[in-house]
DNA sequence: TATTTTTGATAAATCCTTTTAGCAAGATTC
DNA sequence: GAATCTTGCTAAAAGGATTTATCAAAAATA
């Protein structure tokens, strides 16, 4: 009963004036369109008085632009994407755009499904975290000129904005570091992935080990539902077989925490048997005794720069080309005490 | 230059037909409407020959719906309401529902601030994680029939639906497990807040040990901003004043992770000195060693309540009362080695 | 043959804005 | 006094769909 929203046409038709006066007198046109000061001083009494607020839905549809930012990830849960959507999601309602997120779980065809779903929401931008096989539709998006930021990894192939870390580098100085401390046998656990944060961290690891003259030793879980498979005890078997390790490198923090099960099962040591180093950091991390050395991605500037990004690209008029790649550093967490070495 | 979209004025006008003939075909009223089976073969043909889908906008501004939900929690990066996030993600989507996340930090004027802006935005449905003092808020939210679901906690004082957990069933259960496994000295930690979740959660803990003559002892934390205020040492001091306890029972998995810190530091074993349980199960708990015992929400449950709700409350056409109620069932999960006794 | 029914379609209103083009009245200019 | 400018405001189109009411032609009935 309440239900009835108040429209423009109702200012209008109780001030007895047009739509298009009330119109310009919200947006703040009223000076340059030549309407009396009085009477913009009572339709903005009115206005406040009733409580009208312009339906966003009409404003879209005239305007082509509804406002609305696609963050469309791997998996929102996920604690990286979860710390990420919040830091997001002040910078966007702060310039007046909302976030609808979704999740892909890496799967092409459901990445493609949803964006097809987003296009006819005329939705202004996507921020995505691109699955396998999504070079056609990314280059669609880019092409019917909506604003498309990738992030956590891009695609080399094609021309699109991106922001994401320096993960070569940083794995190669998380392997230096244990080569540094000692360690001669460093294990390399990651997945099954042709994503290329993962292809990257794999580069800088080898690199690190090539350049020291060390044999690579490097252990690849299947990708999919780690935890059913029992991903811990496929860790304790492999640590088994390759008991000489003196370091291992965990290609994400998930991997680490089934690896930290593993090497417990295993009454290993740490850091005296082996060292270890992770990369993304993760609370849990400074409160495992004793504390794990992680590689920290950046969240903060990650969201910030996604945000600016996006605004960039939102705010382009066409005339210019947009362009936004930006490759961020991490922070490499040395949590062995300092004077530690094997 | 790809940028426009064909609409079903272009339709109608490449066919030589009229806009109305197209609608009912797209909208699968051909045969209701008699629209003959060639004609409507012809425009379905068409139709997916060009690749046409209507636009949302469009459809929302004139059927009055959006199809999109506000889904308002404390804070999405927290872990719990990012795997809840997740679960309603697919549940809406199957439904052609779109999700719109927010934060509140449960700050009132934050919480107010952003209904108002999705009023505007013309969402159908609301699930909402109250934060204090939003009463009148959420009253005019079901005033103006909009569909609204709390969860986590609900408003005593208002009819409104809700699917929440048996906090105060749980808390006890969790607090007569420490007591039947010996202990007689056991702390409550919690927070400071009025949250109901909270508050009953203190009702169940309390209520089993006065049932059991025991002696009460509860340490409330500051509600904000927990780790920069040293939770850790907080803690610590309080359990170095009270050395006689022999149980503790965190009423959430963040202040346990702060407790877990501060035992270690106090070099205090667990259980062997002293027993401990905490509301919010979390993988961690699994990971840690030795395992700690934890009252786990059902997720999988919650979130399949709170679509089942909100779906409800959305085909509601008014002329019944909407309610739904929910609460659930948590699961006691108990990681002591079963024969263990103080 | 005249009338009613059925068939197959459509015109136009509506949802709520924004914006272009234009209009009448008063003020200036020559 | 006639022509031009300003001022203050508005009509109407557009954006893309849904839906009610209507209509002409063909078929059925009387």
């Amino acid at each position: 009963m309440a239900k009835k929203k108040t429209s423009i046409k109702d200012i209008a038709k109780s001030l007895g004036i047009s739509i298009t006066t009330v119109s310009f007198i919200l947006n703040g046109k009223a000076k340059e369109k030549r309407i009396s000061e009085e009477l913009t001083l009572k339709v903005e009494e009115y206005i406040k008085e009733v409580g009208y607020k312009p339906s966003h839905l009409a404003q879209s549809l005239r305007l082509g632009k509804s406002k609305v930012i696609v963050f469309m990830v791997e998996d929102i849960s996920n604690q990286f994407f979860a710390s990420i959507a919040r830091k997001i999601e002040e910078k966007a309602y702060k310039n007046g755009y909302k976030i609808i997120y979704c999740s892909t779980d890496n799967d092409p065809e459901k990445a493609k499904a949803l964006i097809d779903t987003f296009k006819v929401r005329s939705v202004d931008g996507f921020i995505i975290t691109p699955t396998p096989a999504l070079e056609s539709t990314v280059l669609e998006l880019l092409e019917e000129e909506f604003a498309v930021l990738l992030f956590d990894r891009w695609i080399p192939s094609i021309d699109c904005s991106y922001v994401v870390v320096e993960n070569e580098k940083s794995a190669f100085e998380a392997t230096s570091h244990l080569i540094q401390n000692g360690c001669k046998n460093i294990g390399f656990i990651t997945v099954e992935s042709d994503q290329i944060q993962m292809i990257d961290r794999l580069k800088g690891y080898s690199y690190a080990m090539e350049s020291n003259g060390l044999k690579k030793n490097v252990f690849m879980l299947p990708f999919h539902n780690l935890s059913e498979l029992g991903a811990s005890s496929k860790i304790q078997q492999y640590l088994q077989k390759n008991s000489e390790l003196d370091g291992i490198f965990f290609a994400t923090n998930y991997l680490a925490f089934e690896g930290l099960q593993a090497l417990n099962s295993l009454k290993k040591r740490i850091p005296e048997d082996v060292l270890l180093v992770s990369f993304d950091d993760h609370y849990f991390f400074t409160l495992f005794q004793p504390n794990i050395s992680a590689i920290e991605q950046p969240l903060e500037s990650i969201a910030e720069k996604l945000m600016e990004g996006m605004l960039m690209l939102l705010e382009d008029d066409g005339s210019s080309k947009p362009d936004f790649k930006v490759t961020l550093p991490n922070i490499l967490h040395i949590r062995e005490s300092s004077d530690y070495k094997k």
